[in-house]
DNA sequence: CAGATGACAGATTTCAATATCTGTCATCTG
DNA sequence: CAGATGACAGATATTGAAATCTGTCATCTG
């Protein structure tokens, strides 16, 4: 049993493993080390502590959606207001499929968010930077016309006013009826303040 | 003592003052008759149950912030994005104001309100109501120029991409430097966004 | 007799004992 | 000797018995 060697990667795929099943309140180390066939001295000799532990996984569960939204950057053939809409229509769509496919792991991942802050933190700036990427681009091909051009601020701007469509404290809301054309509306208005 | 009248409003006036001292966890019924000299069977004679009378003081807690909005909103002299600008400015220094004030005060009321998201969805659509009144007129007089003007979801839209400036859940946020520059970044894209 | 009271039953919370988990480290093993 | 182990001490969580609180209602009182 357990042959293969024990690496951080597959360490995180069994505490998520154990997340999933047993919920945050239970999920302990000794449960992982178990998974993996293992004691549970050999986890502590990659994590230091619990919550180290904990923070990797909640890390990884955010970088697939920076990493998808990343993609969809590099797509050449948008305008920035096209890619500024497609690139909040994904981000959407994604957090929405995350909390109606699994709503007990996303209950979960909801615990570890609010464990995490500092994490969190980082996850915003990267999605932030992506937008002021978009908004840079904009700016300078003549698609986006600001008054007093501050892409940075504008890109925090953007992130803020669509809140209600990423933050997973409304994702109760996200699949009551009309919430598709109120996210119409919100983008819209954001688009129309880019004056694109 | 208490020689004056039993009324609904002492009693939520004195259940407040009640929170305020011990917090929403240790607030009881039997706390708020003593401090009325009343035994607690009279407190159920004018509020069914604890819920109810928490759900009041909830209510009557929200409602000042509506108030103070309504009251602004009867200023002739402004034009409608004046009048925008105005009411989110308000709504956001009136949050910030009662989170800064009285940390401890509003925790417990952030308490009251996850547990009374009824309550909290009629504020809301109160606020939207008074958005919707601004966006109308500001539309009839010309001074807001939309491609296919629906107040009313346009007012949702400009509810939700303020969130971030009104939603308790951020409060945390409403201390940090530079939150004022964010918040005028935001108002200006709204505003644009509204063509005004 | 309208409105207040407080004893009471059932629901909920508190608290302290018990059990489980975290993190360390001396020891083991391939 | 690099990496794994598991016994252990202190920290954290669980549990169930005792204390407190909620909501009712028969009784009281001005």
């Amino acid at each position: 049993m357990a042959t293969e060697t024990l690496t951080t990667e597959r360490i995180l795929e069994a505490t998520e493993e154990v997340l999933r099943r047993h919920g945050p309140a239970k999920a302990n180390v000794v449960d992982v080390a178990r998974a993996l066939g293992v004691s549970h001295g050999s986890v502590y000799r990659h994590f230091g502590t619990k919550a180290q532990l904990r923070e990797a996984v909640t890390k990884r569960w955010l970088d697939r959606t920076t990493n998808e939204l990343q993609l969809l950057m590099t797509d050449g053939s948008l305008t920035a207001p096209a890619m500024l809409r497609q690139w909040l229509a994904t981000l959407f769509a994604a957090k929405r499929r995350k909390a109606g496919d699994d709503p007990q792991l996303f209950a979960t991942y909801q615990v570890l968010i609010s464990e995490n802050s500092r994490v969190v933190e980082l996850h915003v700036g990267e999605l932030i930077m992506q937008l002021d990427h978009i908004i840079q681009d904009g700016i300078t091909k003549g698609q986006f016309s600001l008054p007093h051009p501050d892409p940075a601020l504008t890109a925090r701007a953007v992130f803020d006013a669509t809140n209600r469509f990423h933050d997973p404290a409304y994702a109760g809301e996200w699949q009551k009826a009309g919430i598709d054309e109120e996210f119409r509306a919100l983008t819209d208005l954001v688009l129309r303040g880019l004056n694109s």
